[in-house]
RNA sequence: GCUCCCAUCGUCUAGUGGUCUAGGACGUCGCCCUCUCACGGCGAAAACAGGGGUUCGAGUCCCCUUGGGAGUACCA
């Protein structure tokens, strides 16, 4: 048989980091086993579902790479199935209307809750057959009263629940149309779904699926109910509260693939491996190595995982990614040095695409004035002469190459008596306006012979104004 | 309240009864390297929630306490 698993986000916010996770495991196990990953967005809350929900987990899923086999399928496209299921239990005697009115129910549970009890439906329209006047019922599934429901699961173990703790849950609403709980159900077993893996906020409504399933005559699937990510805070990281979304991390500079690292790493683990290319995840997850207990978002280690993925990824690959921020910073790539180039400037030094960006921008732009600290320290009198030594040194150079460049840098010092970073120093903050660029020789190579020389000429004569100021 | 789940450094984790004076990673703090910032290298501080059992022996098994989380909707 071949494993199906799926991701069934609700369509009511963004794809964040908690769904992205889930999505990656479900996305992972069927990888694993060569079987197929399905998409199914569960709108079937009409009032909170939206086309944009759906379009930015979409987007999400796209920019991780966490591409589906089959989907995305709508719930809404899919209401003439679940009434058909509906008619079923009812027929079968396994659900029943139920004329309750809200205000009813809300009186119960006070009372129950006054009373220091669980609250639940007590199941009086069990028996009751008879509508009442103006009140459109609702179908409620009819629980087993005894016996416990066994769940086992993959990475909890095994689960179990007391009948008696269950109550009627509602399968269609007034309205007719179904709710979660017998959507899932009917979904996961239409699609041939073998793994439900999602969060273990859905453990508790497991017993009850099980129990709709045996009602509809069918085998449960596996389940395996993954622990939760906690915000900072420890709280829950979820769609109820300011989790935070994937696509921000595309914004701020992050590489999908670090993402999905440090996803992964968040309740799994293989030894003491950090690093996994997605190839060695497929090979390496296993769903039963994933652990019980939730973890904490930690946006520092992330970060050096993206600083990881950044230095050691393809150039091409990173170049690809930071033209997006370039973009962003109405940078044109064609005006300055080829990004693989700067890429290969900067991936020491930024730990962010975003980073890397705001940091070239004096390769491809002029900057409207120095860093004033810098400049105070670099860009003083005694710095004119190096640099008028090397504005003509520069200009004479046959060969405008970090090798050359770095030669005159050198001589200079050498011939002014000065430490290198005496005259790099000044240099740098010259050409870049701050006192942090890479290495002096490959910063000048990059920046090109024409913008290198104005840049010093620039440098030398705000030296010179600024001693005329004084 | 009730039901279910969870519990190793600040954080992510290794650990499946003896090799644990508890290992790795992030972060933090030193030192080294150095034209800036970084990268890198070396080193340090830092944890088995508490209490009972079981056992020759417990981080590892059981129970209780405590703490955290989830569910308890005509949400998913």
């Amino acid at each position: 048989m071949t494993i199906r698993t799926r991701f069934a986000p609700s369509p009511t916010g963004y794809l964040h980091v908690g769904g992205a996770r889930t999505a990656l495991f479900s996305w992972l196990h069927a990888r694993k086993h060569g079987g197929r990953f399905v998409l199914r967005i569960e709108d079937t809350d009409i009032e909170r579902s939206t086309i944009e929900s759906v379009n930015a987990i979409l987007e999400g899923m796209t920019w991780l790479g966490l591409e589906y086999d089959e989907g995305p399928i709508h719930q809404t496209e899919r209401f003439g199935r679940y009434k058909e299921v509906i008619q079923q239990l009812l027929e079968s005697g396994h659900a029943y209307r139920c004329y309750c009115t809200k205000e009813e129910l809300e009186q119960m549970r006070e009372e129950q809750m006054r009373r220091k009890e669980k609250p639940r439906y007590d199941g009086r329209c069990r028996t009751k057959r008879e509508p009442r006047e103006g009140v459109e019922p609702v179908i409620r599934f009819r629980n087993p009263v005894e016996g416990v429901v066994v769940v086992d699961d993959l990475v909890r173990g095994r689960v179990m629940f007391d009948n008696s703790e269950l109550d009627d849950l509602i399968i269609a609403r007034s309205d007719g149309t179904p709710t979660y709980n017998l959507t899932v159900v009917v979904d996961d077993l239409d699609m041939g779904i073998t793994h439900v893996i999602r969060g273990d906020d859905h453990l508790n409504n497991t017993p009850r699926q099980i129990n709709i399933l045996k009602a509809l005559g069918a085998q449960p699937p596996q389940y395996a109910h993954v622990p939760m990510i906690l915000g900072d805070d420890g709280k829950r990281l979820s769609k109820r509260h300011g989790a935070v979304s994937v696509m921000q991390y595309r914004e701020e500079g992050y590489l999908p693939e670090a993402l999905l690292n440090y996803l992964v790493r968040l309740g799994w683990s293989c030894g003491d491996r950090e690093i996994f290319a997605l190839d060695e995840m497929i090979a390496l997850f296993d769903i039963r190595d994933v652990n019980k207990s939730a973890s904490t978002f930690n946006s520092e280690k992330l970060l050096w995982l993206n600083h990881q993925y950044i230095m050691n990824s393809e150039p091409e690959h990173v170049a690809h990614h930071l033209s997006y921020q370039m973009s962003k910073l109405d940078v044109d790539p064609t005006e300055g040095p080829a990004l693989v180039e700067v890429v290969k400037a900067q991936r020491e030094r930024t730990k962010t695409l975003a980073e890397m960006a705001r940091n070239s921008l004096f390769f491809y732009r002029d900057f409207d004035g120095y860093e004033e600290k810098a400049a105070r320290k670099n860009l003083k009198p005694e710095a004119v002469e190096p640099l008028t030594d090397m504005l003509q040194n520069f200009q004479a150079l046959p060969d405008w190459s970090a090798k050359a460049i770095h030669r005159i840098v050198k001589e200079t010092a050498e011939l002014r008596g000065l430490k290198l970073g005496k005259v790099a120093q000044p240099l740098r903050v010259a050409v870049a306006g701050g006192p942090v660029s890479p290495p002096i020789d490959i910063t000048l190579q990059l920046l090109g012979r024409e913008r290198t020389l104005r840049r010093i000429e620039r440098a030398i004569a705000w030296i010179e104004a600024q001693g005329a100021n004084a």
